[in-house]
RNA sequence: GCUGAUGUAGCUCAGCUGGUAGAGCAGCUGAUUCGUAAUCAGCAGGUCGUCGGUUCGAAUCCGACCAUCAGCUCCA
């Protein structure tokens, strides 16, 4: 007998080489029939896997996300079969799950079509019907190797060959299916009662693009029909977010042929634009910052001296202005170096904090480009913190907080913050590595705050936080960073003189709020759907009066509201009061006023709020005053 | 940049195997003056992404280019 301890902390007694499976039977038919894998003092196995020893068990459902992953993992092996079925030839290379689907990459001679998934997915009906049993094989390697040879499989026999020498080498079979996995997977392939093959696109062998070019196909997987019919209206409602549409309807911004990734912003997209700067603007006075502004194009000389041209000479533009080359500027920290070098600064000016809205172009891949979100111009709540080691800490804190306030009024929650360390090639001491990687844990960690560590992903120049706010489709963007530089104050021989009257280098902190505007600007598009809070909404108001007969108390209204300064149309179209709701409603503006008859004689406007109808009447200075302070306190 | 898909009116889309383009919405004009998401009628709008080729004839077939969309991190 062994004893097993459950994650409640409960234990029970069973018999050596109980089967996970019979375990969870043991607890319960309900937890048998929902079991998908088991968890074995941390490490997850098949439901066939004995419990040989005293541990802890845990069996994994559904709703573990390890659960998920074999049931994706599974999927992706019957997807496998099914295409090796209908193309033999096809070469398994790797399939892992994903967080809500998965994925298999094969080495195929011909591209495949999206008309071939649906025989894909016949085939794999056939597979799920026969609920074939999956078993698992450890292999010797030479056995491992002999078995793909014969069935053709080079890169599984790569794989093999650089796996650990001591490494437990897996073969999970189905049918006439085998496949190198690491594991665990379901016990039959009947379990996967529900999937979808969602799209085809070319990926790389192993990411990288040297390396030849493989055709992957993506699927999601639910045990049941309905959690997949609700997955995918999901998916469609993300698409209904996107900011690129939401952007033509709205008639926020456009991009032309003639200017691919250049966006032009319109009217009402740079309302958006503007209020957010003047919001900025605010939040940077209260703490002290200046501002300045620096030119688009500076010799290429001075991005020599910065770096840029030897690290991202490939992402920048280049002209020629009296015979002498310049560049258009891909960042804004050397402009800012150059006035920063303009005077002497004392160690009481520090830490100087200044401000930059500064557009910025680089060259990006043309298949990268990306609505708002990967664009080749735009602009950067950017500024650069000089200050002192000692000060460091509390300087970034306070970037911190105010990135988190800013968030807040935007209404983002969905965000999570990255801490990237030392990369292998990085300008610097290794003392200021750890110090300034420490003022940036010591400022997340005193806050609390959870964030991931990716090591070695900081820039050349230093240790950064990174801000990650998710899109509709789950995908994530980085907006806010903060990014401790040791080698721009080098190169540009900054100082400062102390209280010693001695020189002294100053520490340099580049950090973004919202990052690039244009980003911002596109993650708040599909976080609101194009719903912007009052203080934001290009209209504000949109004056409507029933007939022409009220169009004069109708002006006078909308005069009122354009002099307490709220953005007001008055839509003097010869529509019936239904049509001119419809057309408000669907610019989705904040409050419609509908005056007609009543409102005129008591002096008071109908208020309907967008997507909640009639709010009733209210006189009219009274709505006037209310809207007024829904802006001036960006009330989300 | 690479792989695949797509490109027809401002928007959304139709146009089978080649026979010189069509709808709805939006727009304009007129009528209607109306109470909380579409009043009626008429008009106008396109070198079918661009350039080249095949053909008596190309939106349709072929090629190149341009743009857009999906993907190119998840490690058996």
């Amino acid at each position: 007998m062994v004893t097993v301890t459950l994650p409640d902390g409960s234990q029970r007694e069973i018999e050596c080489g109980t089967t996970v499976q019979q375990f969870a039977q043991s607890i319960g038919a309900g937890l048998a029939k929902a079991a998908l894998g088991g968890k074995i003092d941390g490490q997850t196995v098949d439901l066939s896997a004995p419990i040989n020893a005293d541990s802890t068990v845990e069996i994994l459902t559904w709703k573990n996300e390890e659960g998920r992953e074999i049931f994706r993992h599974t999927s992706t092996h019957i997807m496998a079969q099914a295409i090796k079925r209908i193309i033999p030839e096809a070469k398994l290379t790797i399939g892992p799950p994903l967080t809500d689907s998965f994925y298999y990459d094969f080495d195929v001679p011909t591209p495949l079509t999206p008309e071939l998934l649906s025989k894909i997915e016949e085939e794999m009906e056939k597979i799920v019907t026969a609920a074939e049993p999956i078993t698992r094989a450890e292999l010797a390697r030479d056995e491992a190797i002999r078995l793909f040879r014969e069935r053709g499989e080079d890169y599984k026999i790569e794989i093999i060959n650089e796996l650990p020498e001591d490494q437990t080498i897996s073969v999970y079979s189905q049918g006439e299916f085998a496949d190198l996995c690491r594991g665990p997977h379901l016990p039959n392939t009947g379990y996967v009662k529900a999937y979808k093959l969602l799209n085809v696109a070319g990926a790389y062998w192993r990411g990288d693009v040297k390396n030849k070019m493989l055709q992957r196909v993506y699927g999601t997987s639910f045990p049941d029909k309905k959690a997949l019919k609700e997955h995918l209206e999901l998916l469609e409602e993300a698409k209904k977010r996107d900011h690129r549409k939401i952007g033509r309807e709205l008639d926020l911004f456009s991009f032309q042929e003639e200017g691919p990734g250049f966006p032009f912003f319109h009217p009402n997209g740079m309302v958006l634009y503007n209020e957010i700067m003047t919001y900025v603007r605010e939040e940077l006075s209260k703490l002290d910052y200046v501002e300045i502004m620096t030119p688009l194009i500076l010799n290429e000389e001075l991005w020599h001296q910065s770096g840029h041209w030897d690290h991202y000479r490939e992402n920048m533009y280049f002209t020629e202005i009296d015979e002498k080359a310049y560049a258009v500027k891909p960042m804004n920290c050397p402009g800012c170096m150059l006035v920063f070098r303009n005077d002497l600064r004392s160690y009481r000016d520090l830490p100087m904090k200044i401000a930059e809205f500064g557009r910025v172009h680089r060259h990006e891949l043309s298949g990268v480009l990306h609505g708002l979100f990967r664009v080749r111009c735009f602009t950067q709540d950017d500024a650069h913190i000089f200050t002192t080691p000692e000060k460091l800490e509390d300087d970034i804190t306070e970037a911190i907080d105010l990135i988190r306030r800013v968030y807040e009024v935007f209404g983002f929650d969905d965000y999570h913050m990255e801490l990237s360390t030392r990369p292998e090639k990085a300008l610097g001491s290794d003392e200021m590595w750890d110090s300034a990687t420490d003022a940036l844990r010591n400022a997340l960690e005193n806050h609390g705050i959870k964030y991931k560590l990716n090591p070695g992903d900081g820039a050349f120049y230093g240790p950064k936080i990174d801000f990650h706010v998710n899109d509709s489709l789950n995908r994530t963007w980085q907006c806010g960073t903060i990014q401790v530089d040791f080698s721009m104050p080098e190169r540009f021989d900054l100082n400062y003189v102390g209280p010693d009257g001695q020189k002294h280098r100053p520490v340099m902190v580049h950090r973004a709020l919202v990052g690039s505007l244009e980003r911002f600007i596109g993650v708040l598009i599909e976080h609101t759907a194009g719903n912007f809070p009052v203080w934001l909404a290009p209209v504000q108001v949109a004056v409507l009066p029933i007939s022409e007969k009220h169009l004069d108390y109708a002006q006078s209204v909308y005069d009122q509201l354009r002099a307490a300064g709220v953005r007001a149309t008055l839509d003097v179209a010869e529509d019936k009061i239904g049509m001119k709701i419809r057309n408000a409603e669907i610019r989705k503006i904040p409050y419609m006023l509908v005056v007609g008859e009543k409102e005129s004689a008591a002096g008071a406007v109908s208020v309907r709020r967008h997507g909640k109808g009639d709010q009733g009447s209210v006189p009219r200075d009274e709505f006037v005053l209310k809207i007024w302070d829904e802006i001036s306190n960006r009330t989300r």
